[in-house]
DNA sequence: CGCTTTTGACCGGCGC
DNA sequence: GCGCCGGTCAAAAGCG
């Protein structure tokens, strides 16, 4: 999600009530509308609903271009983002293929074609899995950092509430993952999962997973790299039948009650994060997104199931952009200092407004 | 039989 | 240089 890094969600929109909150006493600022409900004692109360209204519509209306706004916005980082990429891998394709891994073994010389021709054609010592020859020390140390730059770029960290007593790492995200190793790392007794997608043979993404040591039941799962192919259209084993867009945020419904934990996406671009608040089911239930309210994990654990990945696929779909500009503005409706600025800011015109008039 | 998972060994990076 | 640690390999076992 890295257009998130070209979005301002700061609160300075386009909705300016400044000039008025500098004539408004702060106390009345906040004071959260009673002290100004007090003042208005002497109001009529079917004039002051219905400016009360009138603003509203016209706050909700603000609110609906600035959405419209956003989308606009990050449909156009999308789009440069997809220029960019499309750019990088024609200049570093080379570059990648012939930085792949110092380490390379019989086994992926055999199973990675890619990496097979490219041992094909330039000679290249498997043993030591590295053309010493096609590159110098200095281009080799470029194109390791543009590539590591590339893989950084586009690490995604997702979080999710799992049923504490699941003790598999199992993360239903579309794809098809093989894992190739677990490991006990130092700063979490849970051991840590390696998984390689498996799906295409040339696929660079990799996924771990790890229990969170603060939290057992969170499940954090980190994916690197992005995806060269559709998701896969194959159902994962025992798991529900249409998983295939990538794009989709899955609610399982366990024992025909759609369930709704604190759970938080976190997705990190080696920049700015963002957090989405997934608790409130309404976000999520009345979301006009591709849902699957009626499969249950194989495991009957995972009791929300997060779907994300770094790909420009899935940013590019309407749905998810309408899905993030949503949990931003439910996140932003959440925040008691959105709410306070955004009643300042009513009052604040309400006051202009009543001052423009004469009314009060 | 083929694919996936497990698991001990191995490797490279990094800090000291 | 050495040891620690995270990441990966690959043989063996498991599974459908």
């Amino acid at each position: 999600m890295e257009f998130t890094s070209l979005v301002d969600t700061s609160l300075d929109l386009s909705f300016r009530p400044r000039p008025v909150l500098e004539k408004v006493p702060k106390q009345e600022v906040q004071s959260d509308f009673t002290g100004l409900s007090r003042e208005k004692e002497n109001m009529g109360v079917k004039n002051e609903a219905g400016d009360l209204l009138e603003e509203l519509n016209r706050v909700s209306s603000e609110n609906k271009k600035l959405t419209e706004m956003l989308t606009v916005v990050c449909e156009n980082y999308n789009a440069l983002r997809n220029q960019m990429m499309e750019y990088m891998s024609t200049q570093n394709g080379v570059a990648e293929d012939s930085s792949a891994g110092s380490r390379k073994r019989k086994a992926e010389s055999i199973s990675n074609p890619i990496n097979n021709n490219y041992n094909n054609n330039n000679n290249m010592d498997v043993v030591h899995g590295r053309s010493s020859e096609s590159c110098s020390s200095d281009e080799e140390s470029c194109c390791k950092k543009l590539r590591e730059e590339h893989i950084k770029a586009k690490v995604t960290i997702v979080s999710m509430k799992t049923d504490a007593s699941d003790t598999s790492l199992i993360v239903k995200d579309g794809y098809q993952w093989r894992k190739y190793g677990q490991k006990v790392t130092r700063d979490n007794p849970c051991p840590r999962a390696y998984f390689r997608c498996s799906f295409a043979p040339g696929c660079p993404v990799k996924k771990k997973v790890q229990r969170s040591v603060e939290d057992q039941s969170i499940v954090v799962a980190t994916y690197e790299g992005e995806h060269n192919h559709p998701q896969t259209s194959k159902p994962e084993s025992g798991a529900s039948t249409n998983t295939s867009t990538a794009s989709r945020l899955n609610v399982t419904t366990i024992a025909g009650t759609t369930t709704s934990v604190p759970c938080s996406t976190t997705l990190n671009s080696s920049g700015p994060t963002i957090t989405l608040d997934l608790t409130a089911p309404k976000t999520v239930e009345k979301r006009d997104m591709k849902m699957n309210h009626s499969t249950t994990s194989p495991t009957g654990a995972n009791s929300i199931r997060t779907t994300t990945t770094t790909g420009g696929e899935y940013q590019n779909r309407p749905e998810f952009q309408q899905f993030l500009i949503e949990q931003m503005a439910t996140s932003l409706t959440k925040d008691p200092s959105f709410k306070a600025a955004l009643a300042a800011a009513i009052s604040g015109k309400i006051l202009q407004h009543n001052n423009q008039t004469g009314r009060w």
